[in-house]
DNA sequence: TGTACGATAAGCT
DNA sequence: GCTTATCGTACAG
C-alpha cells in the first residue's frame, strides 16, 4: 500500500464536508519507534463561532485555540486529564473550525500500537475512542500546530468508506443547543467506531 | 450497563 | 489559585 500524504487542497473545504471527506483517509504517524496508521472512521466537526461546543467557540482566541484560526490541514492536539485529543484544523484564515478524530481501524503497526497501549480485552478497544487512537498512533501535544500534509504526520489516501452515517456529537451534554447538531459522522457497521455500534443515526 | 473518579493543563477570577 | 474539560478505566450490579 502506497501511504502518500494528501495535497494540500484536500482541506481547502466546508468543514462538515471534510468530516466526512476524512472518514476512509488514513491517519499516519511516524516516529523514532517505527510507523503506524489507522483508517479514519469516525469523526466530529466543530464549527467555531456559532458552535458552543467548540473551544473556540464565540471566536475566542487563546494560545491553544490559535491554530484553529490558522490555515486548515494543521494538527490540533489538546490534552483533557491522562489523554490526548487529535483534531485537524479547517475552514480558513480566520475560520476558526475542526474535525476531531474519535476513532480509526489500526491498519499499520500493531504491534507498536499494541505495545503503546497495553493489553486490551476486545481488539477493536486499540483506537476506539479519541484519547485511544492518539496513545495507539504516538501522536502528543508535540504535534500541535503540525502541517497534515508531509511525514512525520500526515493523512493520505485509503479506502472510501461505504455507508456512511451521522448523530448526536459525544461528551458535549453542558454545551446548550450545541449538543444536538448532527455533526458527529462515522462509517456504518465498522466496529472501530468508539459508540453506537450497530446503533442507528438519531436527529 | 451504568456510575464514579482520576489527575493534567488551559482558562478564568 | 480554582474550575472545567471534544475521556478512559475500574468496579459494582
Amino acid at each position: 500500500m502506497r501511504m502518500e500524504p494528501v495535497r494540500d487542497g484536500f482541506f481547502d473545504r466546508p468543514t462538515l464536508e471534510l468530516a466526512q471527506a476524512l472518514l476512509g483517509m488514513l491517519l499516519v504517524c511516524v516516529t523514532e519507534e517505527g510507523a503506524a496508521a489507522g483508517r479514519i472512521v469516525e469523526t466530529e466537526a466543530y464549527i467555531g463561532p456559532e458552535d458552543r461546543a467548540a473551544h473556540s467557540c464565540g471566536n475566542r482566541r487563546t494560545p491553544r485555540t490559535e491554530v484553529m484560526f490558522g490555515p486548515p490541514g494543521r494538527a490540533y492536539v489538546y490534552v483533557m486529564h491522562t489523554h490526548s485529543l487529535f483534531n485537524v484544523t479547517s475552514g480558513k484564515e480566520g475560520k476558526p473550525e475542526a474535525v476531531l478524530v474519535r476513532a480509526v481501524e489500526p491498519v499499520l503497526g500493531l504491534e507498536l500500537m499494541r505495545a503503546r497501549r497495553g493489553p486490551v480485552k476486545r481488539p477493536y478497544d486499540l483506537t476506539n475512542g479519541p484519547g485511544k487512537l492518539t496513545k495507539a498512533l504516538g501522536i502528543t501535544k508535540a504535534d500541535y500546530g503540525r502541517p497534515l500534509t508531509a511525514p512525520p504526520l500526515f493523512i493520505a489516501q485509503g479506502r472510501p468508506a461505504e455507508a456512511v452515517a451521522c448523530g448526536l456529537r459525544i461528551g458535549i451534554e453542558g454545551s446548550g443547543e450545541a449538543r444536538f447538531y448532527p455533526w458527529r459522522f462515522w462509517e456504518a457497521g465498522n466496529p472501530y467506531v468508539s459508540r453506537g455500534r450497530g446503533a442507528a443515526a438519531r436527529e
